[in-house]
DNA sequence: AGCACA
């Protein structure tokens, strides 16, 4: 006799007062479950996002009736149970109640673990993590390794509520960088305490890599990503430009023109770098107003990083509150001329050792050099902005920052600059820059043997007046 | 669209 299986069959199903829902939409929440099934009973537990695609729920009444009341209803329903407009499979579970392996209460965690899919190990460099994951907070620190479930990186949030922001945003979603496309899943589920890695656990456990990260992100509340990238367009395939049938208002650029609204808190270089890095490598910046408007120009190696971060940020805000709104469309130019390293501008693809150079030369000449672009080739013009093509376009005449009020063109700065490449991890740095309000405990990535200690970050100027805008939010400001 | 995982 068959003791086991064989009971696969819809009718012959042993009512269960725990439901195994599918086709859910891959993201639905425990809210949403319990909106749809609340109606027959009390649900007493609930796990969702089950299965390879994360389309399965489990659903655990407290009675079994309320059970047999769901699927009762609905195999008599013509309406089928629905979430979002998807139809919902609903049967009984061939388990009797649900295992929450998650302990009970535990809060999210700051720390998430990562598993990107699609990529080779090598293709993905801990700097290009930190940019996608910075654009949701400050990440103190990341780990990747190599597992059985591929590729994988802990990243260390300095609070819960950017941890969790980025993992809502992220969680499944294809993101585009650099023309690679990579899948990021945050099995956020598997809970870290406490994390050590040490240089000697590096070699043992198979890291490859981990760093910590000293560089303070100066936007805590960044909407960056926070709006999904429409995941099933991909903006990587290949070269795809522009195909004839697809109908564009304007034509698109690598450079895009922005706009910003309500500028209750400055918006620098800096800022403008750690928002539009998300999407791929920001070239250069600048800033500069017009009629009393903040504008800026954001010069990305293609077009489809471009596009990409144009749809992902138009009408965004860059601080919770609706403050720093971003209007976006394509410039016109396609290669910016701009002060390597000004107040108002940026050129991250001068060599930092050129850049050294040219701020000691600058110290002896109080002209900046001459000094040429690799890629447009034109000497840079003694405004801060100019542009290598004779178009004139929305972007406003060359800007001069001495007429700023600015002051010093060239400053004085420490040692590297907050970019694209991050100090080696000599000092135990162990930026504890700390938003305030987020009373949760955080846990750390104990990098290294060296003692935690708490360094005070650089502060830039950046920091807005009046306080940071809360961080840890998950702003939605369409 | 067919059953969870540390």
């Amino acid at each position: 006799m068959s003791t086991s299986g064989q009971q696969q069959f819809r009718y012959t199903q042993t009512p269960s007062k725990v439901l195994h829902l599918r086709n859910l939409p891959w993201d639905c929440s425990d809210e949403e479950l319990v909106e749809l099934c609340k109606p027959f009973g009390k649900i007493v537990n609930t796990k969702c996002n089950v299965g390879a695609n994360r389309n399965q729920a489990f659903v655990e009444f407290a009675d079994l009736n309320q059970a047999i009341n769901m699927v009762s209803y609905y195999a008599s329903s013509s309406e089928p149970a629905q979430v979002r407009g998807k139809t919902v499979y609903i049967q009984y579970s061939n388990r009797n109640e649900i295992v929450n392996n998650k302990s009970p209460g535990d809060v999210p965690g700051n720390v998430l673990l990562v598993t990107i899919e699609g990529v080779e190990a090598g293709d993905v460099s801990i700097d290009v993590i930190h940019l996608v994951f910075s654009a949701f907070g400050f990440v103190q620190k990341i780990a990747t390794f190599e597992k059985a479930a591929g590729f994988q990186a802990l990243i260390q949030f300095s609070d819960v509520g950017t941890a969790s922001a980025a993992r809502e945003a992220l969680d499944g979603r294809s993101t585009c960088f650099q023309n690679m496309l990579i899948i990021v899943t945050c099995a956020s589920h598997i809970q870290h305490t406490r994390i050590l890695i040490s240089s000697f656990n590096l070699i043992e456990a198979g890291f490859s890599e981990a760093r910590q990260l000293k560089h303070r992100c100066v936007c805590h509340g960044l909407v960056g990503l926070h709006k999904p990238l429409s995941p099933s367009k991909s903006y990587c395939n290949g070269g795809g430009s522009s195909g004839p049938d697809g109908k564009k208002k304007e034509p698109e650029s690598n450079v895009l023109f922005a706009s910003l609204e309500n500028m209750q808190y400055a918006v620098t270089v800096d800022v403008l770098n750690t928002v539009f890095s998300a999407f791929g490598t920001v070239q250069k910046i600048a800033i500069f107003e017009k009629n009393g408007q903040t504008q800026a120009l954001i010069q990305y190696p293609d077009v489809t990083i471009a596009a990409a971060a144009k749809d992902a940020l138009e009408g965004h805000c860059i601080y919770d509150g609706g403050y720093c709104k971003l209007h976006l469309s394509y410039s016109r130019h396609t290669d910016l001329n701009v002060q390597a390293y000004s107040d108002k501008s940026r050129d991250y693809t001068v060599p930092e050792s050129s850049l050294l150079a040219m701020q000691q030369a600058s110290a002896v000449h109080a002209t900046p050099p001459v000094w040429h672009n690799p890629q447009s080739g034109p000497v840079q013009s003694s405004a801060g902005y100019a542009t290598t093509g004779t178009v004139p376009g929305q972007a406003p005449p060359a800007w001069n920052p001495n007429l700023q009020g600015g002051g010093s063109t060239f400053p004085s700065a420490p040692t590297g600059y907050p970019g694209h490449s991050y100090a080696p991890p000599a000092p135990a740095y162990a930026t504890a820059v700390h938003p305030p309000g987020s009373s949760q405990q955080t846990n750390h990535i104990v990098t290294g043997s060296r003692p935690f200690s708490v360094s005070q970050p650089f502060q830039p100027s950046t920091m807005p007046p009046g306080g940071v805008p809360p961080p840890g939010h998950a702003p939605y400001h369409g």
